[in-house]
RNA sequence: GGAGGCGUAGCUCAGCUGGUCAGAGCGCCUGCUUCACACGCAGGAGGUCAACGGUUCGAGCCCGUUCGCGUCCACCA
């Protein structure tokens, strides 16, 4: 039955032939006939020609713990997968691969031709993602896959494109958007980076049409945009130019007259308090504009450069315009100063490069009577965050939410069923293609060419993926779902639009707890970036490690919400703890005999037995209770603790005094039991090296990834044997400190004499001081022996311990040392008492903690007065 | 401008609702080929928990102020 096991764990012969084990298992598959209650989580769909980076291994790792324990728990798991189209990124990519490979553009291609290009590269590498997912242990429902663009996705987005349409909640309009000039295509607002980048403010005279020769001063960042001013504004209150309100001005380079406005939007202590009105081209003047009817004038086209409207800088890009633009302001007499400025740029997300704010006809979502209801449902506490501050981040951005800009001018994406009639120019938005139009009869029909925003779909992923707008029993099971697992970093992009969708077409919330992580970063605490080159990749990492270290790595230490560092130390000390782990079984194994694991009847189990079993209960409620509460690093840090510290370092050494014995097999069913427990909980965290060892232990259970749960047994739990297994050990520690501060090898063997007022304590502890603190003999005594002057010393609580070893003693520096210890306990000592004597503490302080304070003032008291018996002896 | 986070051993970080909370890993020092493991064992050094003030019987933990470091949101042309 014994099997001897290599030295050293090996994650690459394991992982992969554990992972099909489970597959086989149908252990990952959900039932939604299943009477057990459900647990879902739906996975954070990747982008489906995406690279697997830390940022995914950490939040695939936080939900496969969560799936695992619910599911040895007894729920019914479902850990939905799949991936998302990721419009932009996607579409990029294979405009980049055309370009480079062929030197053509989509346009060369055209639409059709060119969306085949990307369905086949998604075929070719949409898989790639799947697999990666997979190396790291995630235990999906892959029956279950699910891609943003399949026939389901697209079916749901469209019903919740045309339903939204009919409540008035969608409209096309022509409003001021963020564009994205490489990208060539609108972007809301959440999609938009800014930075802080070095910049200039240009003065610039305004004249009078008056021919007065008077002229207003403005200041502005983007000199370029004065082609496309329709109005100077002021402040009405601003005295200095109540004036000229309502006046007229000559539009430098253009030679178009153009009104002085007041507004309260101007701020009359910022710049010159005269702000050039641009409509086209920023945000609020888009707004003052409306309020003072201006016309609109657009002056730059797709690509940013200027257009038709730019008069003689026609066909310049945006920075071109402005040089060229500046350097006739100042030729002809108009630039007053140039002064360096600091501003805040726009960025596109997808690409790094300066969005241009211009007015566009596009789709839009009416968010106000959305977030209304996406607030309450937080408000009310039935959407929880984790950690709880950011239902702030929430809902103050939710407050102040502006309409969703939706439509982009892409190819790669959902469609929009927008179908307009060529003949009479009607509109229909509708469930089906509309081939001839509803209104005058024509089959002259065109579809809207613009796609949706990637994030209107992934909005609708957790019910789209259970089979919405069917209703299917997949929904009646597993909806809403329980927990969403993401980083802080797409709150807006994706969570907080998931919860309005579900609000609103579901009529119930998407999820339950909202569980939010940090950002990985480098071991420099640097984003990882691919500019940066500083990129972790977590193949590799497993591939050195495997996938339990990685895993184990990225969940140690770590609390909710707080980003986290990555480094490769770390990595290895998790791989030390999987080797660690896996000689402890061995150790097991190498001894087993008993044929199951039944734990012995409870008069038949030692002290240490009991210690180590009323251990397990405290370190299974703790691990339940912290996993419970997405302490996923303190769960984790206990069980580690627990494993290396109390299982390895003490009760296998304790075992080995009995192993061989006639109680050999008591021990051994202790050691299996503990083991198989400590599996047990540590599955979630290392699925593969505990279900590997697990299937090497006798045990009744299939596998370990459907055992079930650990639970903490009363009957288990033996505080009086515990606490006498800690004085026994608390004195090999002791006697162990006193050697190794007098060198002594561990070949040289010292008598123990222990005087001690609770001789039954270590009635049985000689094989134990004998193997653990290299004792020739331990001897028990009621007071200090004769000769102690020639002895080495220690002191614990409930023992003092002598060890003649007159060669290596000074007495002198002997008695300096027990005399400082003194000191220390009688401060303890007098610290407890008048703690103690304190009514305000005894009164108020819970029972419990008096208590402990009390048995501390007890062990600092023998402490001391083991202390006082030792100078004595010796002097 | 607003919001929230962080500042704990040389380094990277835990420390949950205030009472063994002064911890872990790595690094460092001293011993050890002890029959599971040198990806190891035993022992050790090292921190006035950013500063100051307050609440409390009791504070890294709660409150306030200050200093330092990064984050998100908004955005003044």
């Amino acid at each position: 039955m014994a099997k001897e096991l290599p030295k050293i764990y090996d994650p690459k012969s394991t992982e992969d032939r554990i992972y099909q084990t489970w597959l086989d298992s149908g252990s990952f598959r959900a039932d939604e006939n299943s009477p057990k209650e459900p647990f879902t989580i739906v996975i954070p769909p990747p982008n489906v020609t995406g690279k697997l980076h830390m940022g995914h291994a950490l939040d695939e790792t936080l939900q496969d713990i969560l799936i695992r324990t619910k599911r040895m728990q007894g729920y019914e798991t479902l850990w939905m997968p799949g991936t998302d189209h990721a419009g932009i990124a996607t579409q990029i990519k294979v405009e980049a691969e055309i370009r480079e490979k062929e030197g053509k553009t989509r346009y060369d291609y055209g639409r059709e031709e060119f969306l085949k290009k990307v369905w086949a590269w998604k075929e070719l590498y949409g898989s790639n993602i799947i697999t990666q997912l997979k190396k790291i242990g995630s235990s999906c429902d892959w029956d279950r896959e699910r891609f943003t663009m399949d026939e389901g996705c697209s079916k749901a987005v469209r019903e919740v494109f045309v339903s939204l349409y009919e409540k008035g909640l969608i409209y096309k309009g022509e409003k001021i958007i963020n564009w994205c000039p490489s990208c060539t295509t609108a972007l809301s607002d959440a999609e938009v980076v800014y930075e802080d980048q070095p910049g200039f403010f240009w003065h610039i005279r305004y004249p009078f049409a008056d021919g007065s020769g008077r002229y207003l001063t403005i200041a502005t960042t983007r000199p370029e945009t004065l082609l496309g001013d329709t109005a100077v504004a002021v402040n009405p209150d601003d005295e200095r130019y109540k004036d000229v309100v309502g006046k007229t001005l000559i539009l430098p380079l253009c030679d178009r007259e153009i009104p002085v406005i007041a507004d309260e939007y101007v701020d009359k202590d910022f710049g010159t308090g005269c702000v050039k009105i641009t409509p086209c081209h920023d945000p609020n003047d888009f707004e003052v504009a409306a309020r003072h009817d201006l016309p609109h004038i657009l002056i730059l086209d797709g690509k940013a450069k200027i257009n038709e409207n730019g008069g003689k800088y026609r066909g310049m890009d945006r920075y071109e315009a402005r040089k060229a633009i500046v350097r006739d302001l100042e030729a002809g007499g108009y630039l007053v100063k140039t002064e360096p400025h600091a501003h805040n740029v726009g960025t596109c997300y997808r690409c790094g490069t300066t969005v241009e704010p211009i007015t566009s006809d596009q789709w839009f979502v009416r968010m106000a009577p959305l977030a209304e209801k996406a607030l309450k449902v937080v408000r009310d506490g039935e959407i929880r965050f984790v950690p709880e501050r950011f239902t702030k981040t929430y809902t103050n951005w939710m407050e102040n939410v502006h309409d969703w800009c939706i439509s982009r001018q892409l190819w790669w994406g959902h469609r929009i069923p927008a179908f307009t009639c060529g003949d009479c120019g009607e509109l229909t938005v509708a469930r089906e293609d509309v081939k001839v139009c509803p209104r005058c009869g024509s089959t002259h029909i065109d579809q809207d060419p613009d796609v949706l925003d990637t994030w209107f779909s992934s909005a609708l992923w957790p019910f789209e993926t259970m089979g919405w707008p069917e209703k299917t029993k997949t929904l009646e099971k597993f909806y809403p779902t329980s927990v969403l697992v993401t980083g802080y970093d797409i709150i807006f992009f994706w969570v907080a639009r998931m919860i309005f969708s579900g609000m609103e077409h579901m009529g119930e919330k998407p999820f339950g707890t909202v569980f939010i992580h940090g950002l990985v970063r480098d071991a420099l605490g640097r984003k990882m970036s691919k500019s940066l080159g500083n990129g972790v990749d977590p193949l590799e990492i497993i591939d050195q490690y495997g996938a339990d270290a990685l895993r184990f790595a990225l969940v140690s230490g770590i609390s909710p919400g707080n980003d986290t560092r990555f480094t490769t130390e770390k990595v290895e000390a998790m791989r030390n703890f999987a080797n660690k782990l896996w000689n402890a079984s061995r150790y097991v194994q190498m001894n087993l005999t008993a044929e199951d694991d039944a734990l012995p009847a409870p008069e038949a189990l030692a002290a240490e037995d009991k210690w180590i079993l009323s251990s397990l209960n405290t370190l299974i409620r703790e691990v339940t209770e912290n996993i419970e509460r997405y302490e996923l690093g303190v769960a984790a840090g206990k069980i580690y603790d627990f494993v290396w510290d109390m299982y390895c370092d003490w009760f296998i050494e304790f075992s080995k005094l009995r192993l061989g014995t006639p109680e050999g097999e008591n021990a051994q069913r202790v050691l299996i039991h503990v083991l198989e427990n400590l599996l047990k909980l540590l599955h979630p965290f290392m699925p593969f090296i505990t279900e590997e060892i697990y299937s090497s232990l006798p045990h009744e259970e299939g596998l370990l990834i459907t055992a079930a749960w650990p639970k903490a047994d009363p009957a288990l739990d033996f505080p009086e044997a515990a606490e006498e297994t800690e004085a026994v050990m608390a004195g090999i520690r002791a006697v162990r400190n006193r050697r190794a501060e007098l060198n002594v090898p561990p070949s040289r063997k010292a008598h123990v004499i222990a005087v001690t007022a609770r001789p039954a304590l270590f009635r049985n502890a000689e094989k134990f001081f004998a193997r653990m603190a290299s004792a020739a003999s331990l001897e028990i005594a009621g007071e200090a022996p004769a000769d102690a002057q020639k002895m080495a010393s220690a002191v614990t609580a409930e023992a003092a311990f002598y060890m003649p070893m007159s060669d290596l003693v000074d007495l002198e520096k002997e008695k300096a040392r027990l005399q400082k210890e003194l000191e220390k306990a009688e401060s303890d000592v007098a610290f407890e008492e008048k703690k103690l004597s304190n009514r305000n503490f005894v009164e108020k302080a819970p029972a419990a903690v008096v208590e402990a304070e009390r048995e501390k003032l007890r062990r600092a008291e023998a402490t001391r007065d083991g202390l006082l018996a030792s100078l004595k002896a010796l002097s």
